[in-house]
DNA sequence: CTGAAAGCGCTAACAA
DNA sequence: TTGTTAGCGCTTTCAG
């Protein structure tokens, strides 16, 4: 009872101070907070009151640690863009009425270039601070690092790895190239994503199948990488949009929106108009798919309910249930906006 | 030496594992770990191949425990929606070079309605997980919770409390109501936000400010309340446009987008046409805006950039500097799209 | 230069 | 019904 008047000394109070000031020992808080069976009822009264009067919350850190289920669900992610914001709320909104808390994580992005941030995410959260968690677009084979329960959205592996939810990214990515023939484009250039994701790899095959169809195939000097990164996306448009009128592509398809969007940028710098002079078609859309100049055609993920099926499929693996659908896929659909018409004639 | 080749036991290997395998004690592995001085080169060399060959990574949690500093920036909101979602990408733009990692934390759904998530939040998170936090639409006093720096966005409080960021809440609204007079709209109603949050009221002090510069008085039964909640928005947007025609509101202002939103849908349900027969403004201009039908005029906040602002604050305060500006309020803008046109003849 | 030991805040046996 | 005692995985004095 050395200062009753000051509950809180530095910044919170913790356990003890509410045991000290009930005048109980710590275990028998810890009991009355998680609801354990065998407290008196004056005790915990007692207990409560003061915990009301000190405002205390137990700390998530301390309790986890030795806790095994902590009620948190992680969502790692390497950066907050646009995409993993979208799959975001979807399972912000999933989340109602699960009773779990919600814990985004963003390494540091100093480091995380050199791939192997999921990993690393994983290690230093997992089992310890969140029950299951869903990575969205890792780069490597996420292989129950950390023992809990995992869902990666739009992943780097096949059937083999953790459990999946991704979309149908060869039809997408084919479907963005036949608007573009159906237009009558024929010199069409194809900005890659990520060689490592298999999201990347697939949407090239998609736009190769469709040359196929057609008995065609894409010019090399056409097929280009920028990484799903707008800043790797500019060297290579520009680099096309160099080449001379009669060489160059009338139609690029960039495999994610943000490089569509830096690819629109880049066209307007070099005095091209889009559609007029060239057409620009992306993937994923984003919201910001809407709001770009012109307005971006792209190939619609379902983003949002990606994410909330990415829940589900977390929360039926984390209540032990036998038959979880592992590998969820989810359909594209073409988005035709503005920046997509037939080639200057 | 039992298992020399099943490395991580359960899960993931833990500091003790690293230690046994290198032959040293966990002091030496955490001094390595954290670069400490008083390691010799070769012992350093060792542990670090064992780190390696294990795939180690410290536990957030444990260190978190201990330590005093943790290199975790934390944001605090009661859900992802659209706004919060635009404020993180602004966050985590801003994060780069830092070398601050980040954490979102949304509580559990169940419980967010009784107001005080974000004291929970900020007790549960605050001084342990946590270095410093962001608070995203705070309904209550931030009073030095956790006793760690905070920087509320779009806050409840005055001058008073925590260091803050927000946006000219009284001149957007304004500024919307004034549109909608230009337009010829005498009948306006207004679709208030949470009373207890600071931006609902001074919103409603603009819109009536409007009607003042024009001696003029907004009428009781067009002033509601929505809660910036589109589910509370349904009824009252239902009430007003159930008035008949010659007393019914030609316009209503909603103090947030995704309120709006829903009365652009009840409208149609209910057989009126935007803009024809009825305007409807937003307030936000978060994404979703953009990309319904018809495309809703809104005021804009500069949302992303609140949310570097606010990082911008926040590691101000951190690091400890003196003259740190600790309440920042950001410009809105008018964006007329087609949700807003003259009222019926 | 290295290790033993204490302890961060909390929970979970096990005793009393 | 309550308290005592071990830790959870890690960092940090402080001896050796």
């Amino acid at each position: 009872m050395t200062a009753p008047d000051q509950p809180a000394r530095e910044g919170r109070a913790t356990i003890v101070d509410v045991a000290r000031e009930a005048g109980v020992s710590v275990a028998t808080v810890s009991k009355v907070i998680n609801g354990r069976y065998g407290v008196a009822e004056a005790t915990s009264e007692r207990v409560l009151a003061v915990i009301d009067d000190l405002g205390y919350e137990s700390s998530l850190i301390a309790s986890s640690l030795r806790r095994k289920r902590t009620g948190v669900i992680g969502v790692l992610v390497a950066e907050f863009e646009p995409y993993s914001a979208e799959l975001l709320k979807g399972i912000s909104y999933g989340l109602a009425g699960t009773g779990y808390e919600l814990l985004a994580h963003a390494g540091s992005t100093d480091t995380h270039l050199r791939s192997g941030w999921e990993r690393r995410s994983l290690s230093r959260l997992g089992r310890t601070l969140i029950d299951g968690a869903i990575v969205v677009t890792p780069t490597m084979v996420i292989n129950d690092q950390a023992g809990i329960p995992v869902v990666a959205v739009d992943p780097h592996t096949g059937p083999e790895g953790p459990a999946t939810v991704d979309s149908d990214n060869i039809h997408g990515a084919r479907v963005a190239a036949e608007h573009l023939f159906s237009l009558g484009h024929q010199r069409i250039a194809f900005l890659g994503g990520r060689p490592d994701l298999r999201s990347a790899q697939l949407r090239e095959e998609g736009f190769r199948a469709a040359f196929a169809a057609r008995g065609l195939t894409p010019e090399a000097e056409f097929m280009k990488v920028a990484g799903y990164d707008p800043e790797l996306a500019e060297a290579p448009a520009r680099e096309l949009l160099s080449l001379p009128a009669d060489r160059r592509p009338t139609a690029i398809f960039a495999a994610n929106d943000i490089s569509a969007i830096r690819v629109l940028r880049v066209a307007e710098q070099m005095g091209l108009r889009v559609p007029e002079d060239l057409s620009v078609i992306g993937y994923d859309n984003v919201p910001d798919a809407m709001s770009s100049t012109p307005p971006l055609s792209t190939v619609a993920q379902p983003l949002q309910e990606m994410g909330t099926t990415a829940l589900r499929v977390l929360l039926a693996l984390l209540s032990g249930q036998q038959e979880v659908e592992r590998h969820v896929r989810l359909p594209t659909e073409l988005v035709v906006r503005a920046s997509t018409a037939p080639p200057p004639a």
